[in-house]
DNA sequence: GGCCGTAGTGGGCGCGCTCCCAAATCGCTC
DNA sequence: GAGCGATTTGGGAGCGCGCCCACTACGGCC
């Protein structure tokens, strides 16, 4: 019996129903839909009633299969360890994302890649386009997804860089300038024996952020010295690690810049546990000002990153890589700011 | 001059082209990829080659066109407030999912609906049938979001639920049982004057934990007062407000049950400015064991969600929902677990 | 030797859409 | 009133794939 026209499979109304019931073709409304210039206000009008009459909701696959658009970017998250559900730094950043995206057609796809089964899935992933972009974040220097991403060629963003040459496009903040006014705040504070607590030597932020501290104590005049340094990676356990070697190697340290929240946590663990003040004898100061700076015991001065900006300033960048391939190759880098609180 | 097959469009092989190089029929290429009964080990092999010689990915958009399936699911966040943010719950819920996914050809879209315009475009991308099934946390007890997806009849799994006859399928930790477990700990400890500091009154959750710090004290054969229940909304603020009042109300209050993590560090908060010690003059219990309940001063006791399982719960769920639609109607408690730190 | 399975195969059809071109219509000008 | 360009319109072609049906081969059986 006569079944309508477009009702043939889920039931749902496709182009030729509306065209059918607005008394239009096809092409009339695909230009209506698209907000293509060249239709009479007529014509617009009717098919805009058609529309709504039959609540009409464009097929995304079949636009794709002729567009060959995915309309839609990923956001890998190379998940080593639990970072990811520590970090809040991570949902800052997909916050900042999802409101850039908001007033697109774009989707969000959340890809976590841990073991190498998932980097694999993900290379027939971005092999099979099944996204106009990639934005990334937490890139280490050889990080295999991240090359992964450049031999697709496909547009891409990252959060951080793998090196002061990054040949992708990129938003940092400015990491140099952070730890730099955290170490000047402490010597500022009268501060003789300033320590660092780095983080994992093959990211860029750890290189740069210890650059900061170099140059903040040579600027006051202060020695650089080898004990004074140690070494993490961002997590909590590092940080107590490292302050425990810092203050076996060098007892009267009266300050340490850590290069992350979370180490920074650790150091002042570490530090209660060897009995010393904080801030009266050692003074602490973060990197992240994450949530957790707040609710530690003293409140924890730390180096605040705009990272959802960070999540927005990527998006919009990617946006404009997929509108304008050619485009040039960029970076934007977003200031920090010391957020002093009384630990330091 | 002599296009080769399927060179057209992207310069991605097709299926046709991988069974011109086989030397087969697209069709049996079809049932290699789609791993279908039915093709001899010679021409599987034939196909195998060429696949791999021609670095062939299928064309998702084309095969969703056709089998009228997204290959996807959506994760939904009804980001009211910065929750996203300061909540690693959520984060936790996405590893789950993720993890419980990255065997399967589905996507994770993540989808972070806070305005009305946001839920109205979600409300067309539900229609549109751009995913086969929705994951959603934080439902409140009237939301429009979880309603707009109940009316579109697509599978769906909520991360709790909005009543005890929720429609919707759901996974829920077992709030009552925590909570429980919370208080009669407190009244263990000794406690007299036990308060609680519940969740905002449209959550389900906060109910069943205030049901559950009731039947505690009852069965302690201690009288449930009014004077000792306080409303928050789970965030920091609301508990250092809530329990605040507690104090002024009843200043013998010697034990406090918050219905969140972040709640109970607001409750300290307020603690420590009225000079009551923790927990000395007060304990002090949590909900959620979240990362930031390690690090409050001192370290607070707290009923642990298993938040990563809840999320692996859910997708689990949601697949089978998919997979067989007729499915009778389903839910899943996971058991909650009192971590005793130093706060009670 | 003819007949009927059964496993394997090829390819037409159509999913819903955008692209594009030819046709229709309109409004002016001379 | 004819002519011409500009605007608007309809609909064919084809995107790459899965579905399905017709067809071929190959045995084994009576």
């Amino acid at each position: 019996m006569g079944s309508r026209l477009g009702d043939r499979g889920t039931g749902r109304p496709t182009l030729e129903a509306v065209a059918a019931l607005a008394g239009v073709g096809r092409g009339t409304v695909s230009r209506v839909v698209n907000g293509a210039a060249g239709v009479s206000p007529r014509a617009r009008s009717a098919v805009e009633h058609a529309i709504a009459e039959l609540g009409y909701v464009p097929n995304r696959a079949a636009r794709s299969l002729v567009t060959s658009k995915a309309d839609a970017i990923a956001l890998i998250i190379p998940e080593t360890e639990t970072r990811l559900a520590s970090e809040p730094f991570f949902a800052s950043i997909i916050r900042g994302v999802a409101s850039e995206l908001s007033d697109t057609e774009l989707q969000l796809l959340l890809i976590l890649v841990s073991t190498q089964r998932e980097r694999e899935r993900l290379a027939g992933f971005l092999d099979g386009r099944r996204v106009d972009g990639v934005l990334m974040v937490s890139v280490h220097a050889d990080d295999p997804v991240a090359e992964l991403v450049e031999r697709t060629g496909l547009p891409a963003v990252l959060g951080g860089r793998r090196s002061e040459m990054e040949p992708l496009n990129y938003v940092d903040s400015d990491n140099l300038r952070g730890a730099w006014a955290a170490v000047r705040h402490l010597v500022g504070l009268g501060r003789q024996r300033v320590a660092t607590i780095t983080g994992p030597p093959d990211m860029e932020a750890s290189g740069v952020r210890l650059e900061g501290y170099r140059r903040a104590l040579e600027e006051a005049g202060l020695a650089v010295e080898a004990k004074l340094i140690a070494h993490g990676d961002f997590s909590e356990a590092s940080g107590e690690q490292a302050m425990a070697e810092l203050l076996e190697r060098e007892p009267a340290v009266d300050a340490v810049f850590c290069a992350s929240d979370l180490m920074a946590v650790g150091a002042m663990r570490a530090l209660r546990r060897a009995d010393r003040r904080i801030p009266q004898d050692v003074a602490v100061v973060g990197f992240d000002d994450s949530p957790v700076a707040r609710h530690t015991e003293p409140p924890m001065t730390s180096v605040r990153q705009p990272s959802e900006e960070m999540g927005r300033a990527m998006a919009r960048l990617l946006l404009e890589d997929i509108a304008t391939p050619g485009r040039s190759h960029r970076q934007i880098i977003l200031s920090t700011e010391l957020v002093v609180r009384e630990s330091a």
